[in-house]
DNA sequence: TGTGTGCATGATCGA
DNA sequence: CGATCATGCACACAA
């Protein structure tokens, strides 16, 4: 009979043979020990014996950390193939030092004949069944009936691990016993090796497992597919769990680690040096906890050794096992896969992986496909139609009608759905783990200790990318409560069955749901999930209740956002819009108003958010979003809240518009317009294409908000609006529909009067040149003329160094506007001192639309308008339209 | 005009 | 370099 004590075969070399055979076949042995089923799906990658380490977790996770001898409890090393720390598994879970297990072994080999005396049979009945159950399980290449398998083996490892780990134990020693090999052979029934696999036939041996084993390691006997235990034993001894401030490199699974059954403690560790390019899962990192979420090399399967890792099923045995008793059956997870945009898109095509379709799903050749039953987490029913298109002599598989599946799970991109297996029956079941922002940890009650980080939403192929190469546990834990809360997931119901292999997920959050309010829901908003993840740059979304208030209309933000000080924009014509391109992000400044005195002098005007009293402040003066008069260090007279305005705020009314009046009043006539008028931007369009050239009222197209884009208005005639509805493809070029038809008039007037204008800076700046050099900006022009020079000056790098945002308080969204092209078309429009006389220029506003290639106003209109009220602004044109006129109106009345 | 469907294309990734 | 897959594109069809 064999032994309870057998070393785990190390066959270092034999490994690395054998890691190729993930990728075409696996059934290569190791010729040292035999083992080879568990090898195949344990063993991942073979860049490196790390990696080995990493996904290996059944046999190697253990081999990674500093774990105690059970017998002497002195610390051992057990760094994977590259260290040489002798060590030895023990088939009752846990590590011993060799010198302890040899001295086991000898009393073990004495024991034989006495099973009951056996070390493993000391265990509970549950180990009786399952007594062998622990990293090092023997695997056989075949069970005989009569006779299990043998071989074990102290391991040799390099002690040279490269993660070296300071604590590393100078307690291991090396003994001459490196090449140890103890056969052991199992007469038939013994159970003392469980975990010795029959790569083929399920075995009386594995039925009795069963019990101990997780769902899904019973799955996979059941599935007699040599399916490794990966997963250790998630027999529930884990009453021992490594607490979670201790982080043993990285493939401790809870379960999966017989040292956590047997009582064991596991050091901390230091992390291993984080491997660039490691395709590994962060879970790799908090794989070392209780329940980490592993990937798991899928159930058997067509081609399911090719499968890549990104598609294994990540679920932890504990979700396995609630989900299996949520459906009552024996889950088994086959794939799993991060949807994209166009999975989750209307379309409602969920592409398949390939190698998943093929291995998991049924084999179809015609390319209809056929329909395929699956049932969601929640039990509901639904029937995809699988099929596949040709594609590069190849196969798409796609699954066809999932999106109300989708929506019912309210998955979107970045989301993971995963399909299961319900056996018996075979039924598919579709689960899914939503996206947390890159962050989940598992079920704190349930698993304490345990704060596995799982890369939710990046699950697409290992993940590391979210968990810094150098981020310690604590960073990661950290991260966890400082960072996943708000946008943790979602639904209980959802985390708790939507989670995992089919759908039972947990996150530590879910969890925390499920136990505070289970069943109640969240919006849905925060269950949207971001699709991209990676280096792109994020923002923290902002769609609870809580930050409705922060919200801003888009114009609102323009009102706000400055161009960076310091910064020279760089001028660019794009599509004949000048537009400005800064090398840093806009930053949010105070709205003020900018205006011309009498004497010709520009002054700008803030209003102090604390008194509201106005302040004239320089024009090149850029102010903090806010700003009180104690700030006022341009004027100290009026330095403070208590010394009187210059102006009236009766004289500033009108004319400097707060905000909230200028506002008020905006949305009054816009609400005048929209009942008045209520064209939808198609109708403008139309109009649009009807009056061509011709001036269309801004007020008519200052109504509501367009359909398509809530922030512009009907008349809107951006690209955007204008589009076809469709997008591309739905209308050629030879397409002469009233949308097509006025567009073409629209960019054709636009390519004119841009080349008319450009035309027309040149002959100014050439006449300028020539003329005046000298000449004081702020020394009347022209006005068309001095804006263009402005611009030309900018071209030219003669603009000043401060691209001064003044913020009309309309907010307008002017982004191409310079406080001093503003200054200086004030200054040429020789404008009032009087506020009250403020005006706003339609010039301005046609150049503005000009600029914008919007033709709003002919240029007789442009060139009877002056105005004085300059709105320095980055604002928003097309609401600055009706805004700035219904102004003028109303001045003009008063 | 909107939606569905099938295919093509290109980026990405793994061998 | 080839396979895979996300997504775009064009056509068909229905409303």
């Amino acid at each position: 009979m064999g032994s309870d004590i057998y070393m785990n075969a190390l066959c270092v070399h034999d490994w690395k043979k054998g890691w190729p055979l993930r990728s075409g076949g696996f059934a290569q042995l190791c010729t040292k020990c035999g083992f080879m089923e568990e090898w195949k799906h344990g063993i991942l990658d073979p860049l490196s014996a790390y990696e080995m380490s990493v996904f290996c977790d059944k046999f190697h996770r253990q081999k990674t950390g500093w774990v105690e001898c059970k017998f002497c409890n002195k610390p051992i090393h057990c760094g994977c193939v590259v260290s040489r720390s002798l060590f030895e598994y023990l088939d009752f879970d846990g590590i011993g030092c060799v010198s302890c297990v040899a001295s086991q072994l000898h009393m073990q080999m004495r024991n034989t004949e006495n099973p009951n005396g056996s070390i493993s049979s000391t265990k509970n009945n549950a180990s009786d069944q399952h007594p062998a159950h622990i990293d090092g399980t023997l695997f056989v290449d075949s069970v005989d009936d009569g006779k299990l398998m043998q071989l074990c083996r102290i391991v040799e490892a390099t002690e040279s691990s490269h993660w070296n780990n300071p604590q590393r134990d100078s307690t291991i020693s090396r003994s001459g016993q490196n090449s140890q090999e103890v056969k052991c052979s199992l007469g038939e029934g013994d159970t003392r090796f469980p975990n010795v696999i029959k790569p083929s036939v399920q075995s009386p041996t594995f039925s009795k497992l069963e019990n101990n084993r997780s769902t899904w390691e019973i799955k996979n006997i059941h599935e007699s597919t040599a399916q490794p235990s990966l997963n250790g034993n998630p027999s529930g001894n884990s009453n021992v769990l490594p607490s979670s401030g201790e982080f043993v490199d990285g493939r401790l699974d809870d379960k999966a680690s017989p040292l956590f059954h047997q009582g064991q403690r596991f050091r901390p560790i230091l992390r291993k040096p984080s491997k660039t390019g490691i395709s590994m899962d962060l879970e790799t990192d908090k794989g070392t906890l209780s329940h980490a979420r592993i990937a798991r090399p899928p159930a058997e399967g067509r081609g399911k050794s090719q499968l890549l890792p990104r598609y294994w099923p990540r679920i932890t045995d504990q979700e396995l096992e609630r989900l299996s008793g949520d459906l009552k059956s024996t889950v088994v997870p086959l794939f799993e896969k991060v949807l994209s945009a166009s999975d989750a898109g209307r379309i409602g095509r969920l592409v398949l992986p390939k190698a998943c379709a093929e291995a998991y799903f049924p084999p179809i050749s015609n390319a209809d496909g056929l329909p395929l039953p699956v049932q969601d987490v929640k039990g509901n029913e639904w029937t995809f139609q699988f099929r596949f298109w040709p594609n590069n002599n190849s196969r798409m598989y796609v699954l066809e009608g999932v999106t109300p599946c989708i929506q019912a799970m309210q998955l979107c991109a970045g989301d993971t759905v995963i399909f299961s297996r319900i056996d018996p029956g075979g039924k598919l079941v579709m689960g899914f783990r939503k996206a947390s922002n890159s962050i989940d940890t598992q079920d704190a009650s349930t698993s304490a200790h345990s704060n596995g980080i799982s890369t939710k939403g990046t699950t697409n192929s290992g993940g590391t990318e979210n968990l810094p190469s150098g981020s310690s546990y604590a960073d990661i834990l950290q991260s966890i409560k400082g960072n996943g809360e708000p946008h943790l997931n979602g639904h209980p119901e959802h985390l708790r069955l939507g989670a995992g292999a089919a759908g039972l997920l947990n996150t530590e959050n879910c969890e925390k749901t499920n136990n505070h309010s289970p069943q109640q829901p969240i919006p849905v908003s925060e269950k949207k999930r971001t699709r991209n993840i990676g280096p792109k740059s994020k923002r923290l979304r902002i769609d609870n209740e809580d930050a409705m208030e922060l919200r801003l209309t888009w114009e609102e933000a323009h009102d706000l956002l400055r161009p960076p000080s310091s910064v020279q924009p760089v001028i660019v014509t794009i599509e004949g819009q000048v537009i400005e391109e800064y090398e840093e992000p806009p930053v949010f400044g105070k709205r003020t108003i900018l205006c011309v005195c009498s004497s010709g002098g520009k002054v700008q005007w803030a209003q102090c958010d604390d008194c509201s009293k106005w302040r004239r402040l320089p024009v090149d003066a850029v102010l903090p979003p806010k700003w009180t008069c104690f700030e006022n260090v341009w004027d100290a007279c009026r330095s403070s809240c208590t010394v009187p305005e210059e102006v009236s705020s009766r004289e500033l009314a009108n004319p400097l518009i707060p905000n909230k009046d200028f506002k008020k009043r905006r949305t009054l006539e816009n609400g005048k317009s929209i009942k008045e008028h209520e064209p939808s931007g198609l109708d403008a369009l139309a109009s649009a294409a009807v009056l061509g050239e011709n001036l269309i009222d801004p007020a008519e197209l200052s109504a509501g908000a367009t359909t398509k884009h809530p922030r512009h208005r009907p008349g809107c005639t951006c690209i955007v609006c204008i589009q076809p509805p469709s997008g591309k493809g739905k209308h050629k070029p030879t397409c002469t529909c009233n949308v097509c038809m006025s567009v073409k008039r629209r960019f054709k007037t636009i390519r004119l009067r841009k080349k008319r204008r450009q035309s027309e800076r040149e002959a100014d700046a050439a006449a300028k040149k020539d003329h005046n050099h000298g000449r004081d900006k702020s020394e009347p022009n022209g006005t068309s003329k001095s804006k263009d020079n402005t611009i030309h000056s900018e071209k030219e790098g003669g603009l000043k160094g401060q691209p001064e945002v003044g913020v009309s308080g309309a907010g307008q969204v002017y982004l191409n506007y310079y406080a001093n092209r503003a200054a200086t078309q004030m200054d040429i429009a020789r404008l009032s001192m009087s506020i009250n006389d403020l005006e706003i220029t339609n010039h301005q506003v046609s150049e503005y639309m000009n600029e914008n290639g919007l033709k709003r106003f002919n240029s007789e209109v442009q060139a009877s308008q002056h105005s004085s009220l300059l709105t320095q602004s980055n604002g928003e044109g097309k609401e600055y339209l009706p805004v700035l006129k219904g102004e003028q109106s109303q001045n003009n009345l008063s």
